[in-house]
RNA sequence: CGGGGCGUAGCGCAGCCCGGUUAGCGCGCCUGUUUUGGGAGCAGGAUGUCGGAGGUUCAAAUCCUCUCGCCCCGACCA
């Protein structure tokens, strides 16, 4: 990976092409992490705020969070949780209350020490995350067992003061969401964390097209307050892995930090039991790892703010007429199937230039009518999963909507499955530690393997590889094997690699 | 915090080493014109506190000192 700066590449790139048009995208093999920069930026999703690690989500960027946050919204409602809004401030007895918690975080916390021009009382912390606030509150209106579950989701900011940031992947403010529910039993809790996590790994899978490990965080890695978490773990195509989505039960570690306990139909009185999970804006830092090409964007369909963009071809004023007709009646009848279609009539760019502006835009169909296609009774569509001009197919006019419906739902499929290919691709099985340090050297992908090891011995390969364990998965072979770094006999498996 | 880089027009850069008139180039922008199925051509035109502060000098984008900021790579983390 080189360290060339920004600017520099793209001057190189300029003299060795003479091209003198819109910046280009550097190769994805030349410098993946500046690959990943020039798509943000250039596709429009965010730019660099004045202060130190914050970004601006532009308007391309914000419109597919929020459709991000729709489809897990009602994935959420639809399971039982509603919605609610909790302080931005924190007091800092609150965040010092549950010990884990308090170590896990104060160092990356933002404290305001003033407020009105007077210094406060009692500093408050920017939350880095709720659960303080949440369990103080929860204390005030949990009494009887009748009270439980609550299930509350927030749609929030949070910030975490990080030494190091990347657009969308660790920034130091973000958006997420972060469920908080209080429970009678373990059982339920751990259910409810479960469940939390089968929603995360079908989201990823159906709506981001991105295959996902599901499976547990060890000691090492695991939530700080949580007894254990659960987390689903997506590759991107540098074969390095990136945690999407966690999910944790709490036990009662947190009801006992702010004593909140219930009576139960016993009329014994006992503790409640939690939960607490959450996806960020970093999933749209996945997307684009996980699909996006040297074209730029590549967006699944069913998270594309616009999935069809009709361009009509023209030379004159009645060209242009007949084909900005043709496509709004093509734009009616997808609207009518719930597709979102833009129609580019702009005049001051021409079809060439708009092929490519809205390729680097990552639109997953270009429709485009021109006089040919009027007279023929066509149109020609353009797949952005395959930008080869060869791949484009035409179709009668008539049957352009249904066709074009299919054709989302194909590249929605097609973006998986690529996905997914890549992936088992670079999965090794690995049976002895020298050969997990060639593959993490070598930058060759996921390690699978059995693990019996200790927190210290997870540390000291991270200390050697740079990998970690992404997760115990969920879904275990069950066969017997050998430690690959203590030689304990062992069924369980683990995975281990270098993460974002 | 360590290492690297950058700050000159809206954007991307050159100029700096070796100080010297009106600080250049490309893109973009404005006007006109011909164009329009994979980033159009021509002709005109507008645009700058050279990151900031001090200093050296007859003269500073250029040399010196200090300073601010951002980006990239690494250690911490969703």
């Amino acid at each position: 990976m080189g360290s060339t700066p920004a600017g520099r590449t793209v001057s190189q790139k300029r003299l060795e092409h003479g091209d003198f048009m819109a910046e280009r995208i550097t190769k994805r093999a030349d410098d993946y992490a500046q690959w990943y920069l020039d798509v943000v930026l250039q596709a429009q999703l965010a730019d660099y705020a004045p202060v130190k690690g914050c970004m601006i989500i532009r308007p391309n960027g914000y419109a597919i969070w929020e459709n991000i946050q729709k489809a897990l919204d009602g994935m959420f409602k639809d399971t039982g949780h509603v919605n609610a809004y909790f302080p931005l401030f924190i007091p800092e007895s609150f965040m010092m209350k549950e010990k884990e918690h308090v170590e896990g975080f104060s160092p990356e916390c933002a404290v305001v020490t003033h407020g009105g021009g007077k210094k406060l009382e009692e500093n408050l912390y920017v939350r880095p995350t709720s659960e303080t606030i949440i369990w103080s509150m929860y204390k005030k209106w949990i009494h009887s067992y009748r009270d439980l579950p609550i299930l509350i989701n927030q749609w929030a900011n949070v910030v975490r003061w990080e030494m190091r940031t990347r657009l969308f992947l660790r920034t130091t403010e973000f958006l997420w969401q972060e469920g908080h529910t209080a429970h009678a039993t373990y059982e339920e809790a751990e259910q409810e964390a479960l469940k939390i996590l089968e929603i995360y790994r079908h989201f990823a899978e159906d709506y981001m097209a991105i295959p996902v490990f599901h499976g547990k965080k060890t000691e090492s890695e695991k939530f700080a307050g949580a007894l254990h978490t659960y987390c689903i773990e997506a590759m991107m195509q540098d074969k390095k892995a990136l945690q999407a989505g966690t999910s944790h039960n709490l036990g009662q570690n947190f009801a006992k930090a702010f004593e909140v306990q219930f009576q139960d139909e016993k009329s014994d009185l006992q503790y409640v039991w939690a939960t607490s999970w959450g996806v960020s804006t970093r999933l749209v830092g996945a997307l684009i790892m996980a699909h996006s090409d040297d074209n730029g964007l590549v967006l699944p369909p069913k998270l594309a703010p616009t999935q069809v963009v009709i361009v009509p071809i023209f030379k004159d004023v009645d060209e242009k007429t007949q084909t900005v007709e043709a496509a709004q009646k093509l734009k009616a009848a997808l609207s009518a199937e719930s597709v979102r279609v833009h129609i580019d009539d702009r005049d001051q760019y021409r079809p060439g230039w708009k092929f490519n502006e809205w390729e680097l835009k990552g639109i997953p169909v270009r429709v485009e009518i021109g006089p040919k296609d009027l007279a023929a009774g066509n149109v020609v569509c353009a797949r952005r999963d395959k930008p080869d001009r060869s791949e484009k197919v035409t179709m009668a006019m008539g049957g352009a909507a249904s066709g074009i419906v299919k054709l989302l739902a194909d590249i929605q499929k097609n973006l998986y499955d690529r996905a997914k290919l890549f992936r088992d691709a670079n999965i090794f099985d690995v049976e002895n530690y020298d050969r997990l340090k060639e593959l993490m050297e070598k930058e060759e992908g996921f390690a699978r393997c059995f693990w019996a090891g200790s927190s210290e011995d997870e540390a000291r390969i991270k200390d050697e590889t740079k990998a970690t364990i992404r997760c115990i998965p969920v879904d275990q072979s069950g066969t017997e094997g050998v430690c690959i770094f203590t030689g304990k006999k062992t069924t369980t498996q683990v995975l281990f690699a270098k993460a974002y």
